[in-house]
DNA sequence: CAGCTATAG
DNA sequence: ATTTCTATAGCTG
């Protein structure tokens, strides 16, 4: 078979689905609109800097167009109201109101920017199907008579394909108004939709008819749509570069696309990007969409005309940390990294090179302020500057003459906020245990997050959980003055095969004893997989296809996404680990205090957890702990030791050991 | 992992 | 004169 026409051709997707993409129309303006309604009959303008970004309605009649210089728009419209709009928090606040309501119509809801949207409405259109089997239905042309709903192509009569996409899309159509009009009757907003059966589709396709309009794709006219449009860079996900170099192959339209050699786009752009340009061109687009979850970083910047002394940087990094602080503060978790961009001036007319440059922060600079948010501790903002400027001296050599004409922030890495329940558990593992286990972030019962941010991290002392981490990192760093910062991932490896070197000697010297002298240093737990040889994470998902080493494997106890039943309707591999562990080892001199044991039937603990600090605990604590446990704990592995933590067998059943990253690496060091 | 690029709004 | 202010995904070392 022809790959060309097995894997681009026409009509090769299904109809099955039906996507709605919201598109706000000329959202700051409207935002500025609803702000102040006095506008809506003047030309409008946001200005960031000296750019008009966008404008509304009325500005755009006297030729205003997007990202339009400040000069050139007031050539044209000299009445041009301008509104600064160089802080996004009024239209990000709006954008989540949008979002929100999107949200009542179904979860599957996808933010492209501030203020787009992708809705996978299938499962709600299948349900009125099958409710009441579209007897309440006259077909895509009658939906389509409301003023504001247009076809695409307008003129066609459908030609139904007999998939049954008629009806699905008529029941999209429906939605989309019911969609519409709650956005506009709840927060004053129109907008505009596309209804077609994938993403890339409900997006062109929506464009067709602005502003405050819908318009839906009859599927069979997909190529005409693709046809139209007037380069390949009208495709989404088709930019300037990879536009620039088709254009000198002489590739311009999407037909041309179409019509490529595949082995040529893929000598381009590599067979996974040359795929999806190949399906794009086709208007086939197998992306799901994916619900937005919290973002993963937040971010400010401001550009500026040139700065060249330190002390404009550091006036301006402090102005950018105090609002970015405030969104930190607002979204309630506890950012882990700060990073810093800076563009410089030079005579590059290459693309604007940005540098960056991060480093890992510490919890402890934040507290909880109540009602689920956050701030900075008392002296929290000078130590974070501290660390920023530090950053900012590894991108520029004060020494030299400099000029910066953009700074920017951002924090990533969020940690769920600290909890009671968390906070009692790092308290007495380390008032208790001298198992040099420090802090156990993040024991929420969001068992995904729980297993991104399960972490234990090494330090040296027994201290108070919210001085602890401060006094730690004393003995990482032989810098004072960068005492705020976290390890580095190369200082964390370093002091993690440090700490094993330690706890080996100490074992088989004087110490034998005392076996949870092990410090554990850094194991994270991530999500990911990742391949390099010397990674020392571990994705849930290889723990979970962690088998058949036929010998005995290190573990470490690690939480995953459990139903409350998770005591009772213990999964096979949780019994397994929990069943192969020598429990007259566990409950004697060695290695008890990382070893997973049972409680009260059948209830697991933490290896780190010491039962006789567990029975002092608060009863209510107990309960809501062992609750946590039970959701969040799945499957068991834990660290290697040779003696100071328990080795367990390895969950038998499944076949992937090899992949295991975790035994690679600690094949790898030893 | 950190840092950079491409993409999008 | 590809500029503004963000956010994300993917590549590379």
């Amino acid at each position: 078979m022809d790959e060309n026409e097995s894997t681009f051709g026409l009509s090769e997707e299904q109809h099955t689905n039906v996507i709605i993409h919201i598109d706000i129309d000329c959202f700051y303006a409207q935002v500025e609109e609803i702000r102040d309604p006095t506008l809506r009959d003047k030309p409008v303008g946001i200005q960031q800097k000296n750019i008009v970004v966008t404008c509304n309605y009325v500005a755009r009649t006297y030729g205003i167009k997007k990202l339009m210089l400040l000069t050139d728009a007031l050539r044209l419209c000299p009445d041009l109201v301008l509104i600064k709009g160089e802080d996004l928090t009024p239209y990000r606040q709006m954008s989540n109101k949008i979002h929100s309501v999107l949200l009542t119509f179904t979860p599957h809801v996808e933010k492209l920017g501030l203020d787009e949207n992708f809705l996978d409405v299938t499962h709600l259109v299948n349900a009125r199907i099958s409710q009441n089997n579209g007897d309440d239905l006259n077909g895509i042309i009658d939906e389509n008579r409301l003023p504001g709903c247009h076809l695409f192509p307008e003129y066609e009569t459908l030609s139904s394909c007999g998939c049954g996409c008629e009806k699905r899309l008529t029941y999209g159509v429906r939605l989309a108004r019911e969609i519409r009009k709650k956005l506009f009757d709840e927060l004053e907003i129109t907008s505009c939709a596309g209804i077609a059966h994938n993403k890339i589709l409900a997006k062109i396709v929506g464009a067709k008819n602005k502003p405050n309009k819908q318009t839906v794709l009859i599927p069979s006219c997909t190529n005409d749509v693709m046809i139209g449009l007037d380069s390949v860079r009208c495709v989404p996900g088709i930019g300037q570069k990879a536009e620039q170099l088709l254009n000198e192959i002489g590739v311009r339209s999407v037909k041309e696309l179409q019509d490529m050699d595949f082995s040529v786009v893929q000598k381009m752009f590599g067979y996974e990007t040359a795929i999806k340009y190949k399906n794009w061109s086709f208007g086939i687009d197998k992306s799901a969409v994916i619900a937005s979850g919290k973002s993963k970083s937040i971010s400010i910047e401001d550009s500026c005309r040139s700065i060249s002394i330190r002390t404009d940087v550091e006036d301006k990094f402090r102005l950018l940390l105090i609002r970015l602080v405030n969104q930190v503060a607002e979204d309630g978790r506890i950012p882990l990294a700060v990073k810093i961009t800076v563009r410089k001036y030079d005579v590059m007319k290459k693309t604007s090179h940005r540098e960056t440059k991060q480093a890992n922060i510490l919890p402890s600079l934040f507290k909880e302020a109540g009602n689920g948010k956050i701030t900075l501790v008392d002296n929290g903002q000078e130590k974070l500057l501290k660390i920023v400027m530090r950053l900012f001296e590894r991108v520029v050599n004060l020494k030299l003459p400099f000029n910066i004409t953009l700074l920017g922030l951002a924090f990533s890495k969020f940690q769920e906020a600290r909890t009671q329940v968390s906070r009692s558990i790092a308290n007495f593992l380390i008032r208790t245990a001298d198992l040099e286990v420090q802090s156990i972030t993040s024991l929420s019962s969001d068992g995904l997050q729980s297993i991104k941010n399960y972490q234990l991290r090494g330090s040296p002392t027994q201290m108070d959980f919210d001085t602890i981490s401060e006094a730690s990192h004393a003995s990482y760093s032989s810098d004072i003055s960068e005492s705020e910062i976290e390890p580095s991932p190369k200082k964390n490896k370093f002091s993690f095969s440090l700490a094993k070197r330690r706890c080996l000697a100490t074992n088989s010297t004087t110490e034998t004893a005392s076996p949870s002298k092990l410090r554990v240093a850094e194991l994270r737990l991530n999500s990911k997989e990742s391949d390099s040889a010397d990674v020392h994470m571990q994705s849930i998902h290889d723990i979970k296809s962690t088998t058949t080493v036929d010998n005995v494997v290190p573990c470490v106890v690690v939480p995953t996404n459990r139903s409350n039943a998770a005591s009772t309707e213990t999964s096979a591999g949780a019994a397994a680990i929990v069943a192969d562990i020598d429990t007259s080892n566990a409950q004697t001199s060695s290695g008890h205090a990382a070893t997973a044991m049972h409680v009260s039937n059948s209830t697991t603990f933490p290896p780190i957890v010491d039962p006789e600090v567990f029975k002092e605990l608060p009863f209510d604590v107990q309960e809501e702990l062992l609750n946590q446990w039970s959701t969040s704990h799945e499957t068991t592995t834990t660290t290697e030791s040779h003696a100071n933590v328990l080795t367990v067998k390895a969950i038998p059943g499944t076949k992937k050991s090899k992949n295991n990253t975790l035994h690679r690496y600690f094949i790898t060091n030893n």
